[in-house]
DNA sequence: GTATCTGAAATCGTATACGATCCAGTCGGG
DNA sequence: CCCGACTGGATCGTATACGATTTCAGATAC
């Protein structure tokens, strides 16, 4: 009768909290509590976790339990490296069987977070921003590579708090580096070139990133360098509480 | 007291089972037979199973089960695009930090591949081409990256039955393409040059399967094109015959 | 001969139960 | 005062049990 399984339901209960941040990195997944706000067993609850886990957006250990993935900023520089990599081939590979509709949206996608800027809202640009890549790979043939940008945007999530990924005046080159790689693909350019333009677009954005971060606090510290020895994790009371703020534009 | 969880028993034995091809492509996993084997209930196994499905090498249905994926053509196709873009991505990343020793060992393994070549022995041939490229990225300081590699190097084991891969008189090119990339990262080249050049070797290897296949047989049908309707699907008990068969050279 | 129905067997999905493990706080010895 | 052993509570891990779903063989109708 019910359409998905209570192990599927209660992977999308978890993974829906995780993604909007009302489960904040460091945050403790018990099994039992989440099998009784589900009104399921912890079998079905314990076997989303783990794929979870599988994903990496949550850590696990044995006997002690889950809790939402805490990240470095090495992390963060890797997540993004991986992603600039695997988007810049997913767009090369879909230019090639773009359609006009697709351009003519992402042209548009890209005119609107052009007039975001003056009147700057990170949240509604990085929205903006997801919808324009998308559109770009979104005729990708290669369905890994595609799973592969998933991934790597998920990943990206989780990292939504870690305040390493804002960058006041970037939003701006940005968006000239979108219509960049829109010219690029309208007029038919090499593949490997559009892979690298699209490629660097993303790099830019980690070095703009890194370069801000090094500039305004030195120390550069990690954050939850050691997640079993300290304990930055909040508690299961605050869960909604340290989320809500601290949007970022990755851009 | 036990080292491993039950899970983790259950997914290494069927994991080792898919890996050296005691479970063919089509097998069918039934939780129940798994759990006697091991001795556990069948709790564990189906988390295995269920994380197995996660990494793409069962594929699993409600209600239904789970059995070695059936992958197609153009699976093999994407598989290995993909792998040839982290795989050289990841070479040219590792390419900085490379050590002399491991260019020394990287040497040593392809001149035994070139050794190999006179007396050919496709199966010899894989292990060492393996380790020849593992050696190569083995210092890549990315370890997402490094972590798509393996996947797609398990991705390619599951299509070793496909029979996709073998292509004669392609190991001798290989042998001198992988000297090529050790030239390369001994002289210091650009990174990029370095990534696209462990790209073409790998890309190459693709081609080349594909041009011997159209050559050989023109059909090129799919394998197991509708897996739910058709039933090529070996049962249970000719797991071990099937396979044991049909070496490849994926190099 | 083919198509459809039906019931039994096989298999899956999850609730429940209970032992195992970990953690934190307490107590006693040094 | 500090440190290690002890203990209670919380949580995890898995065996077992049972209902739900699928599959398939055999029977029946056409």
């Amino acid at each position: 009768m019910s359409a998905e399984s209570k192990s599927q339901q209660a992977y999308r209960f978890v993974r829906e909290r995780i993604d909007d941040g009302r489960y904040v990195p460091g945050y403790r997944l018990v099994l039992g509590q989440i099998a009784r706000e589900l009104d399921v067993s912890v079998v079905p609850v314990r076997e989303a976790i783990r794929l979870l886990e599988a994903e990496g957006l949550v850590t696990y250990e044995r006997n002690v339990g889950a809790q939402v993935a805490l990240v470095k900023e090495t992390e963060y520089l890797h997540t993004m490296q991986t992603l600039a990599l695997v988007e810049g081939y997913a767009t090369a590979l879909a230019s090639g069987s773009i359609t006009p509709d697709q351009l003519r949206r992402a042209r548009e996608v890209n005119e609107r977070m052009r007039r975001t800027l003056d009147d700057f809202d990170p949240h509604r640009f990085t929205e903006l921003n997801l919808e324009f890549h998308s559109i770009l790979f979104e005729s990708c043939p290669n369905p890994h590579v595609l799973d592969l940008v998933r991934r790597g945007w998920n990943r990206m999530k989780v990292l939504r708090d870690s305040s390493f990924s804002f960058v006041p005046g970037r939003a701006r080159e940005s968006v000239a580096e979108h219509a960049r790689i829109i010219e690029l693909i309208e007029q038919g350019a090499d593949e490997l070139e559009i892979e690298l333009a699209a490629r660097r677009h993303r790099t830019a954005t980690l070095d703009a990133v890194l370069a801000y971060q090094s500039e305004h606090k030195t120390p550069a510290t990690d954050a939850a360098s050691a997640p079993t020895t300290t304990e930055p994790a909040p508690e299961p009371g605050d869960a909604a509480a340290a989320s809500a703020s601290n949007l970022e534009a990755t851009a």
